[in-house]
DNA sequence: AATGAATGAGGGTTCATTCAT
DNA sequence: AATGAATGAACCCTCATTCAT
């Protein structure tokens, strides 16, 4: 990965989740990066392989929070790093984050295969706790994290500590 | 409004919804509703002015959901009403949702302001039930909406008639 | 000429004389007229029909100016009142003269052969005065106040009296 | 300055001098000058840029043929050199001039400005030579100058050499 | 006579992509 | 590896014009 390259993916990111994917051209990622709008063709083929490129670079970043999570014995812990897995996320990976929930919907791609290890550690605590549906109580945790983490990445003032607190009280963590 | 400018707001509102805005050019909205392309700019203005329209057309669907919600004097029954909400979407308003969504990402277009008046009922009801904090607990019930309306959209295989029995045992209904 | 009739003329000449020919739509003049679309072209068959009525409707306009110098017996009066014609142009007839020289140059539209006349009546005038090239005296004059006219239609900041006066001074009227 | 860009002005010139600016597509360009429409926004940014960038590489001409003129130190020779400017155009810069003429129309565009310096230059002159009202007479031969170069220019019968004869004898030169 | 919905062709412009250098 | 000129298809939109009412 030379530096040009990394430029260039940098710059998509920053386009594609602030625009959009349809929205942002080769040329503005092409000037943003620094970079003559050919050589993203060289490096990565076209603009859906840059896309490509941006999600596979950063679905390590989704696998590194699951696992830290899905190792963890304890099952109250498990429950309780999963609900602060929000305000875990790095300042940086912000727009990552941004363009994941973008893509879900602007081109349907879908993330939720690689929750499923999540979803299965989660059900298992659940199961651990004696609760009477772990499976759906682990969907619903996935529900709620997914919406507080879809309302920070949009800027809504919903107050994202608090409601984990409250979180934490329902599920006696 | 002309027989042709509701096939117009048909068209568009299934390829918005289907493939995104900026993903739907004006030609294919005009094809799929049997249109010359010109027809849209004399009826919208332009493509935002058809988005707009559609909008607005359809957040009369939004209204006619929550006020329904809002009137109910019984707190149970309006949390109720409100966790149901999800199954009781018509079938034939499935594509206006999943637009909402997708805009939501796509433009950014914030629908929250709608949803204030049924955060407002739902705080109330928490308040007459006497939980500790009413407020969040409203918020925590539109995040499960927004979730779960969202799984239901992307056609995961989320069971959502065992969700909302879960929710309705958690919440005492 | 109905009265709608007129008020297309009017806008269009308004428009025309503003904007130029191509730059100004049919939409544009409809809406100024505050009259259908369609009635333009009911009553004027298309858009070049349109401006041949405005040009036939002012030439009786050019007619009329020159009519009145042709008909000059005293040939020192006749070359006067032509230098002064620049300035009897009625205010109101303004748009129709910057009309009829944009289009000169837009489309190429000779008004020269409405000149004929004039030319022939001031050649004939330098003759009796015994100018040794009559003809070209003419068409010097007429090179004088097409230039006059030219400027003051496109509002430059030639002091229009003053030229005159020292036409007049030129040839001893 | 590449071999198409040049191509592109050529053809743009030629085209809009015969057909106006207005009347003139961009691909109606592209096609004559053998060369992609896209090409056209690539190096002149937009119609208009393309407009702007032959009238200032045409600026240049009328320097040229000014600066001649304004740096004649005699008075006689200068007026002389004036009222011979319009047959010293070259052929081959007819559009160019054409062209100038039509947009001083069809978009208002003013090309007083850079023809100052010879208006000064004339007034000195006249006032070298004592006349009454040097900057009149000054002006004088520049309504000349345009009455004759349009005449010209729009294929008029008019004899231009017999005319700056005349005009010579006029001033004495 | 008059409207305004409707059209199809074309307008200027942007786009993703290719290619010679 | 890197550039930037060049392309052709598609984009959104406006146009002159037609037609049913």
């Amino acid at each position: 990965m030379t530096e040009k390259q990394e430029k260039i993916l940098q710059a998509a990111l920053i386009l594609f989740a602030k625009e959009g994917f349809h929205a942002t051209s080769t040329s503005k990622v092409a000037k943003l990066a620094g970079v003559s709008e050919g050589l993203i063709f060289r490096h990565f083929g076209n603009k859906d392989g840059l896309l490509q490129a941006i999600l596979e670079f950063g679905a390590e970043k989704l696998k590194d929070l699951v696992v830290d999570i899905v190792m963890e014995p304890d099952p109250k812990e498990l429950i309780k790093k999963t609900i602060q897995m929000p305000v875990n996320v790095d300042k940086e990976d912000f727009d990552f984050w941004k363009l994941q929930f973008k893509l879900k919907w602007e081109l349907e791609v879908n993330s939720d295969k690689k929750m499923e290890p999540l979803h299965m550690a989660l059900a298992n605590a659940f199961r651990k706790l004696e609760y009477e549906s772990p499976e759906l109580e682990a969907s619903l945790i996935l529900l709620y994290i997914e919406g507080i983490s879809s309302s920070m990445l949009k800027g809504s003032n919903l107050n994202v500590n608090d409601m984990i607190q409250l979180l934490m009280k329902k599920y006696e963590l």
